[in-house]
DNA sequence: AAATATATTGACCAGTTGGTCAAGTTTTAA
DNA sequence: TTAAAACTTGACCAACTGGTCAATATATTT
């Protein structure tokens, strides 16, 4: 293995096994030993790599935030709202199943008070924000769909796909064992089917 | 004040301070000493009342389970949906407002795997929603209400309500300010509105 | 009033933790 | 080949933390 590759393979086993750990008891909880030991490497050398558990938790963040990009960043006013929308709903169902650790840490991260990710949500997510408002009230103005509150229906749809997520382990035990296969694909459709009929329409496909 | 109200009241202090403190950093980030400094006490002094730290965790947690209480505990076969839910879902959001603590310390210990929680879990919590799955499977039978996945409808009103409690360092942010006032009974009635759309069915009132 | 139970509190301690460091090894560049 | 740069790692430490304890004070009971 040569010189930068073995940096990017640590860096990036050190950032797993961090991400894993933050999720399940959060950055207080979290020992920089345990991290080491989960992925094979002395302690001494994980904060070779990272230079105190904060960068680590830093970069854990950052790495995580890249994940949130969709779809729905490049709708437009003249697309189909019902179109976009399952999508959007789809593609944050299909990240809760193959990424919960990343929505778990967020989730901590945000309760805690977000203070580390002040910077994000003020800046690049409030932009965001703002432009997916203007897309919204556009269909809505266009008739395209009923007239509900957008900020309302993002809250919504963040807030019922990432439980899959974030609670998945009160779920797996009222329903005996995790929701997967064809049941996980049955709570996306039943979640499509019922923020769509909220705003008066029907999903694509 | 009298013996027996002294502990009364210390414990109460205690407990009110340990949930804050619980909710914003967790159990591993909660310092004892700053759980005192909160409620005034010596920290020899809470360790009195509650012998350590996971003691007075568990306190804080049985009394926080007595919340989630409902309307929708005695709803039967008989009831109408449409009015059940809705205030059910009132009811949630109403509890994301006043205790939003509550809610938090409940989402950490969820995703830090439920571990402290894990008997209520499994009996009570189990129980009630088993039965309250067949009374809203009852509802479908009867045509009362378009045929969903029970289980799916439950997870999203919890997911959407207590989003407003668990997130809300985000929703703040994002809305350029606490949602308060109106603007929480319109996310209320959004709520309302759009879960009992996907049911086919319209708020009561 | 005396005896007993309950409550308060500063001082203390043993275990843990994030982080440092210096000595060694391996890889890369000249 | 050799010098420099990058990587590895055990040993170590200062700071912090949950929890104990003994001495004292206050309240309750007899």
């Amino acid at each position: 293995m040569s010189g930068s590759e073995i940096r990017t393979a640590n860096c990036e086993k050190i950032l797993q096994s961090a991400t894993k750990m933050f999720a399940k008891v959060g950055f207080a909880g979290t020992r920089v030993q345990s991290i080491a030991d989960d992925c094979g490497l002395p302690k001494a050398n994980v904060l070779y790599y990272f230079k105190s558990k904060k960068d680590l938790y830093h970069a854990v963040l950052d790495q995580i935030l890249t994940l949130w990009n969709s779809v729905f960043d490049k709708a437009e006013i003249d697309d189909d709202p019902a179109e976009v929308l399952s999508e959007y709903i789809r593609e944050k169902m299909q990240l809760s199943l193959e990424r919960p650790e990343a929505s778990r840490v967020f989730a901590l991260e945000i309760i805690s008070g977000a203070q580390n990710i002040d910077a994000y949500l003020e800046n690049e997510l409030a932009e965001w924000f703002a432009s997916r408002l203007a897309v919204i009230q556009s269909w809505i103005d266009q008739g395209k769909m009923q007239p509900i509150n957008p900020k309302f229906l993002l809250f919504h749809i963040w807030a019922s796909t990432q439980h899959y997520a974030d609670f998945s382990a009160q779920i797996a035990r009222l329903n005996r064992g995790e929701l997967k296969g064809e049941e996980y694909e049955d709570a996306t459709e039943y979640l499509v089917r019922s923020i769509l009929a909220g705003c008066g329409l029907k999903p694509s496909e």
